[in-house]
DNA sequence: ATCCTAAATGAAATTGAATTTCATTTTCAT
DNA sequence: ATGAAAATGAAATTCAATTTCATTTAGGAT
């Protein structure tokens, strides 16, 4: 796994240091939809000289090495998530709570792939998002 | 169309002033996903005193009044569309470039109020977003 | 029409996320 | 082992958005 960005690295004549290592373990061992501050503040505990901006510099190259994909769910942090050695999926964000739920519909993927053409987008590349308000949050007052 | 917001405003006991006329005039004839700064600096023009903060938060009214639509395509300024008087749609957007396409799909609207209902999640509020790259932006190096 | 108070305004300060700058340190090809 | 290119991290900066607060305004009660 870790070879992939190391790969990725020697490729672009970039180094492997330490900090982008732990970075990477770090994420690749962290499920879900991770900020850069999460991240940042595991990492801290075991390795407390590590900077802010390092984190946010690494987490770039893992996204344009297509392990890591960027999404915004909220407009507020970004959050990262994994996307080497993981299946396709899209995601359902409740727009009260924040609650993020992934989901796989192949109907809904060939109906996708159909408007990607039709549009001209690629649609290998995709990421589907639905907001909407959860069960739970239903009826609550705003 | 003004109505709307004026009777919004009545029924929060909150008052109709001269910006609050102004900005929601102006958002109302600006088509497409605008963001706070493009309303600020178009309104600017007509009413030099008008101030950067009440853009922000009558923009924030016309979306609790669902006059208005808060969405977060890339991360950077929120943009807001009107939904008052508007067909549902769905938009397409470019992660490379940031174009924006609207797009209706009955097939894909079914598949969608079906996983919706799956996951418990209210189909009449949903919003859809698919991120892809679009033709101009294939091919180009990143 | 005037009064009064709750609400709104706008400038400035603040917050929060992310990026840039730059002096210092590290990696790795030679 | 060496040296140049790259990386690091603290501090400063940028950019969007929100909060604060002294002043002004809207609009219901009189």
């Amino acid at each position: 796994m870790l070879d992939y960005f190391k790969k990725y690295l020697e490729q672009k004549s970039l180094k492997l240091t330490r900090q982008r290592t732990a970075i990477a373990q770090m994420f690749l061992a962290k499920k879900g939809h991770i900020c850069v501050d999460e991240l940042y503040y595991t990492l801290r505990k075991k390795y407390p000289s590590i900077g802010h901006t390092t984190v946010y510099r690494t987490i770039k190259l893992l996204k344009n090495a297509k392990i890591a994909a960027e999404m915004n769910f909220t407009g507020k942090r970004k959050r990262f998530e994994q996307v080497l050695d993981r299946k396709h999926h899209d995601h359902f964000i409740c727009r009260k709570c924040g609650k993020v739920i992934e989901f796989f519909d192949s109907d809904l993927e060939r109906r996708q792939e159909k408007i990607c053409k039709k549009y001209n987008f690629d649609s290998k590349q995709h990421q589907m998002q639905i907001f909407s308000i959860c069960g739970k949050c239903q009826g609550k007052g705003k």
